[in-house]
DNA sequence: ACTCTTTCTGGGAACGTTTGCGGGAACGTT
DNA sequence: AACGTTCCCGCAAACGTTCCCAGAAAGAGT
């Protein structure tokens, strides 16, 4: 497999590598004639720049990292795909790697695409991870960064989010709205803003509706299902009584806490009312449906991607800790 | 952002660069104890070796290039956990881009990678794609690529599918056994394997049982969910009498007609009953759970990586046309 | 006739590695 | 004392680009 250089075109035409290479490029010092001669054989010869080379010498490259916890969550698949579209459309390539959820592999990851010398990077946190030091540490280092949905609390630096506080806000005053009466939450981890966020609306609006907020009725967990599994199991024995309405930190939390609901023979809504976070197509098609926040997941991928171009292509026109805040939409369905 | 190179640890050391890369790499020629002093500045002065530089000399890379129709699929997000997987354990890098079912972007795609001299290449193809004839130029010259789920008939290369037909054989033998007179079949486009091969097995399990293969009990079209509820608005018009089973090409296929169904208020089993295809969890989750056939997205994805990862570090020990062929498992539920 | 631009092109260094080749020092063998 | 080995190490070329710096040719102005 042999690939056509610089060199082979110069030597076909009898010029030197500089006027092909600029010929290439569009430099303006290049004869109309030449440039279109250089131009023909090129595509004759079917000529493609070594990336490596042209990165080597510009020091950099054409190529975004992304790092999310588990490519398999309909939500991160879909921010994915806002991603790909977006660097695809920009000329850029996109690097993928899962920490699944685990600390170590994170921070591993992010020390492998920087040796890889990528243009910039785009992650969400796991859920064991406590601190944004090692982000932190790379934005210092100048490496353009931003974090997207799962961010640390105070991060410093650009990150996209949805407005999980308002949705939060929404979902339990919707719930109170409804008449429920016991609410109960199954949280998520409070190292990482959307559990504290979360939890924080949820607290406010009980308390600004006059209710008292009750840790019993609060269990801490994490974000996937077989958290809102464990998570229904300890609920019930925390609480003295059954809670009649639970808000979840996340739609697969929602539906481990649902088949326990079934399993025990209870209706819902009528017995416990559930409310998820995140609008995993899933809630639409299960009975009853589900009721959601949804987060524009597609949206969230885009922006993300978008941002992360313009820190890679014009640092300065951009606020360096800027937080960028999409909107939230309550979903009602028959869940609740 | 300054990075380390050779250079400075060598200065640094007063010694050269060849012996300082030696040193790294572990070389014999390299006195003990130098190689550990090399070894000790170079983490002390956090070097990381240029990618770019290292390539260009090497000639290759180590990235892998994914290219999937959509990663939004938990399908295919699943397989790309596997890929992503293997090749972090084995310390190669994946890109990943998705053709959104259109076959010119899966060639621009394609060019994109191999521009960007990826060590090998891991396909599935678009919907839209009638002939392999792309994929089979770059196998022709030494691209190492692997092919995986969606291939076309008589693809010559190595492919890792399921056994496509033998689920749908199972399947539609299972709806026979169930008593079901009116079998339809929601088909996929039949340029892509999956298609073909999902349709004879469909078929020849009701010619083997002695029933006519009737065609207008059969529709031709896409992979997804719109597809789904197209191929069934469609089967009514053709078909002079209602069906009293479907089989589905598909699990979103299968939940498109689900919805259909649903709407129409028919009954899940008892007016029609449903199978699909890939054990999307969102099957077991809605009521009725449809029945489907199992594949194992997770091992495709190892399987295929492993696979290409075989090509390209001993090409010799592989056969270079083979299809490895995954076993498929039908999950009855209540659907059928 | 001369200088001065303008227009185009080539030479060659550099980016950070890897690696073939050669060579000096130390040692043992005749 | 001369020679062959073994053990380390450095020189320098190469990978395919990009781009600074000259420089040749040609036309323009005096």
């Amino acid at each position: 497999m042999h690939h056509t250089t610089l060199k082979d075109i110069a030597a076909k035409l009898g010029v030197s590598t500089s006027t092909v290479s600029r010929a290439l490029q569009g430099h303006p010092d290049i004869h109309p004639e030449t440039r279109e001669l250089v131009l023909k054989t090129a595509r004759e010869m079917n000529y493609q720049p070594n990336a490596f080379a042209q990165n080597l010498k510009k020091k950099r490259s054409n190529t975004i990292g992304v790092i999310v916890p588990q490519v398999k969550h309909f939500f991160f698949a879909e921010i994915m795909a806002g991603i790909t579209d977006v660097a695809y459309r920009a000329g850029y390539n996109v690097f993928i790697s899962q920490s699944n959820e685990d600390y170590q592999r994170e921070v591993i990851n992010l020390q492998a695409m920087v040796a890889q010398r990528v243009a910039g990077l785009l992650t969400s946190l796991s859920s064991s991870t406590t601190s944004c030091s090692h982000l932190e540490a790379l934005v210092q280092r100048g490496v353009p960064l931003v974090c997207f949905d799962r961010v640390c609390e105070g991060f410093k630096g650009v990150s996209v989010i949805v407005d999980d506080y308002d949705g939060a806000f929404q979902a339990t005053q919707h719930l109170i709205n409804r008449g429920y009466r016991r609410i109960a939450h199954l949280a998520g981890p409070q190292n990482l803003s959307i559990g504290h966020q979360r939890f924080a609306g949820y607290r406010d609006a009980l308390v600004k509706s006059g209710r008292p907020y009750d840790p019993s009725l609060v269990v801490f967990g994490g974000l996937n299902e077989e958290d809102g599994d464990a998570g229904f199991k300890q609920l019930l024995k925390q609480s003295p009584q059954l809670p009649d309405a639970i808000f979840c930190v996340t739609d697969p939390v929602a539906l481990g806490a649902y088949q326990n609901i079934k399993q025990m023979g209870l209706k819902i809504p009528q017995d416990i009312a559930l409310v998820g976070f995140s609008d995993n197509p899933i809630g639409a098609l299960i009975d009853p449906p589900l009721s959601t926040v949804r987060q524009p997941a597609y949206e969230i991928g885009e922006t993300a991607a978008k941002t992360l171009l313009d820190l890679i292509e014009h640092p300065e026109s951009i606020e360096k800790n800027q937080t960028i805040v999409l909107k939230t939409t309550l979903i009602v369905r028959q869940s609740s």
